[in-house]
RNA sequence: GCCCGAAUAGUGUAGCCUGGUAACAUAUGGGACUGUGGAUCCUCUGUGCCGGGUUCAAAUCCCGGUUCGGGCCCCA
C-alpha cells in the first residue's frame, strides 16, 4: 500500500474546513489592515535562500537540480521569496508597501506534532517604513490576527537586537565568545551563559546584571544600563514609543518586553518579536517576525523592511487544543424523491435552490425514505425536502426541520422564500 | 542527526506479559419495513505496518526497516 511520504498529510474534508475558515480569517484581517495578497512560486533557485541564510542551509532544504541543469529548491519560508519579488517588480510601487501571503513550505526536517516536511505559512511583509506606528501596527497585526482566529491563550514577546548588541558591547567579549553566548540566551538558560561569561573573564557583579537586564521587563533598568551609548537610547526611547502605541491605541497590553529573543539570523535588525502558544509545549511557537534588511542582499536599494510569519499548521493545533468550534461542513438542503417519478421535480428544485445560492444535495442512491433522512442525518443536513406524488398532485412538497423535527407543505414556488424564514 | 515509546477492520479498542482458529463496538454497503423507520432487526465486506529470524506453531518472542508520537539538535 502507498502512504504519503514522511512528514507530509492530506487534508480530507473536514480538515479543509478548518483550514479554509483559518485562511479567510487571516485573509480578512490582513485585508482589514491594507495588505494585499501575493503569491510566489513553490521552487526558487537555490541560490536565493543560501544568499539569505548561508550556505549551511542548504542541508535542510529540498534541493534539486531540473533537467536544465538549474540548481533550485523548494522554498523554505516566504520572506525571500517575496523581497525577491519587490526587487524584481515591486521597487517602483508606492509606500509603504503592505504585502500578505499564505503558501506552502518545505524543510527537510526530523517531523514531530506541529513539525512537518510541507507545512502551510501565513505571514506578511511591509517595505518601506520604519516609524514607531508602523512597527506599532505591525505587532497589533500580529496579535490580532491571532486573535481573531479565535486563540485565546497567547504570548507576545519582544526583544530588540540593537539593544541587545549595546548590552553586550559593555561585557567587552570577543565576537566569537559572542556568538557562543547567544544560542544559551535565545534559550533563556542562563545558567549556561553565566558560565560562559566567567569563561571569558566577566566580572561576576557584570554578569549577574546582564542577566537580569535580559529578564527584566523595567524599560528604566535598561536606560540605566545603557545610559552612555546614544545609539542605544535612541532606539530604546523608539521602542518605547511603540509600546505605548501598542498599549495606548491598539490597546494590545498583553506583551512583554524579552530582551533574551535573539532569533536565528544576522539580517534581523532592531525589533524583534515572537508569539507562543504555551499550550502546545516544546513546539509552541506560532508566529516570528521583526525587522531586517534582505533588500539590499538581494540586490535592491536599500529600504527599511519588516514583518512577521505565522507557523498554519500550529495555529490549527492550537485552536484544536483549546477546543475551539470550527464551523462545521454542511449542506443547506437535502432533497428526498419518494419515488423514481419524483426525481426531475427533485433536481428541478434542486437547481432552482442552487441558484438562490444555497448547498444543496438530493437522493441518488434510490433509498428510501428512513436511509435517506439517515443519511441527511448523517451529513448534518439542516432541512429535508421531500417530494411525494400525494404533495405533487397540488404542486407542494413537504419540509422538514431536522433539528426540530417540524414539518410543513409547502408550495413549490415558495420553497426558497419558506426556507429562509427563521423558523424552518 | 540523537534518545525514548507506539503501530491490530474506515474509526475506537481487546488479546501480547504466559506463542496454539483474531475479537468487540461503531461506521460504510445490501436487505426487511411500499411516505418520516433520523428507529429497530437481519446481513455482506473489511483487520495483525513491512521484511527477516526463533519455533511443530508468531498479532504475541528476537533483529532490521518504515511511519507516527514524546524529548533533544535545529528552527530561516
Amino acid at each position: 500500500m502507498f502512504q504519503v511520504p514522511r512528514g507530509t498529510r492530506d487534508f480530507i474534508p473536514g480538515e479543509m474546513q478548518k483550514r479554509r475558515y483559518l485562511e479567510q480569517s487571516m485573509a480578512a484581517t490582513f485585508t482589514s489592515f491594507g495588505y494585499g495578497e501575493i503569491r510566489t512560486p513553490t521552487f526558487e533557485n537555490l541560490e536565493l535562500f543560501a544568499a539569505k541564510s548561508g550556505e549551511s542551509i542548504i542541508n535542510e532544504l529540498y534541493a534539486f537540480t531540473d533537467k536544465g541543469g538549474r540548481k533550485l529548491a523548494l522554498r523554505p519560508e516566504l520572506t525571500a521569496p517575496v523581497i525577491r519579488c519587490y526587487v524584481e517588480r515591486l521597487q517602483m510601487e508606492p509606500k509603504p508597501l503592505k504585502l500578505f501571503y499564505f503558501g506552502n513550505c518545505y524543510r527537510y526536517d526530523r517531523p514531530q506534532k506541529g513539525r512537518y516536511r510541507e507545512f502551510q505559512q501565513a505571514g506578511c511583509e511591509i517595505i518601506g517604513a520604519d516609524t514607531s506606528e508602523a512597527t506599532a501596527e505591525l505587532l497589533a497585526l500580529a496579535f490580532t490576527l491571532l486573535k481573531n482566529t479565535g486563540l485565546k491563550n497567547i504570548q507576545l514577546q519582544i526583544g530588540n537586537l540593537t539593544l541587545i548588541s549595546a548590552i553586550l558591547k559593555k561585557l567587552h567579549l570577543l565576537e566569537d565568545d559572542q556568538k557562543r553566548l547567544l544560542p544559551f540566551i535565545d534559550k533563556a538558560q542562563f545558567d549556561d551563559a553565566k558560565s560562559i561569561l566567567r569563561d571569558c573573564n566577566v566580572k561576576e557583579n557584570d554578569a549577574e546584571r546582564f542577566i537580569s537586564i535580559l529578564q527584566t521587563s523595567d524599560t528604566n533598568e535598561i536606560r540605566r544600563f545603557i545610559a552612555d551609548d546614544t545609539q542605544a537610547v535612541k532606539e530604546l526611547d523608539a521602542m518605547q514609543t511603540i509600546l505605548s502605541l501598542l498599549s495606548n491605541a491598539f490597546h494590545i497590553s498583553e506583551y512583554e518586553i524579552k530582551l533574551s529573543i535573539v532569533r536565528g539570523l544576522d539580517y534581523y535588525k532592531g525589533l524583534v518579536f515572537e508569539i507562543d502558544a504555551p499550550i502546545l509545549g516544546a513546539e509552541k511557537q506560532l508566529c516570528g517576525g521583526g525587522s531586517y534588511e534582505l533588500v539590499s542582499i538581494f540586490g535592491g536599494s536599500q529600504v527599511p523592511t519588516s514583518g512577521f510569519a505565522i507557523g498554519f499548521d500550529r495555529t490549527i493545533l492550537a485552536l484544536e487544543e483549546e477546543g475551539f468550534t470550527f464551523p462545521p461542513l454542511k449542506l443547506d438542503v437535502f432533497i428526498i424523491p419518494v419515488n423514481q417519478d419524483m426525481v426531475t421535480t427533485a433536481i428541478q428544485i434542486a437547481q432552482n435552490l442552487r441558484s438562490h445560492g444555497l448547498s444543496v444535495d438530493f437522493e441518488q442512491l434510490r433509498r428510501g425514505i428512513g436511509r435517506s433522512l439517515k443519511y441527511a442525518d448523517a451529513k448534518h443536513v439542516e432541512r429535508v425536502i421531500i417530494v411525494g406524488p400525494k404533495e405533487l398532485e397540488k404542486n407542494t412538497v413537504t419540509i422538514r426541520n431536522m433539528k426540530t423535527g417540524n414539518q410543513e407543505t409547502v408550495g413549490i414556488a415558495e420553497i426558497y422564500a419558506k426556507l429562509t424564514t427563521p423558523d424552518m
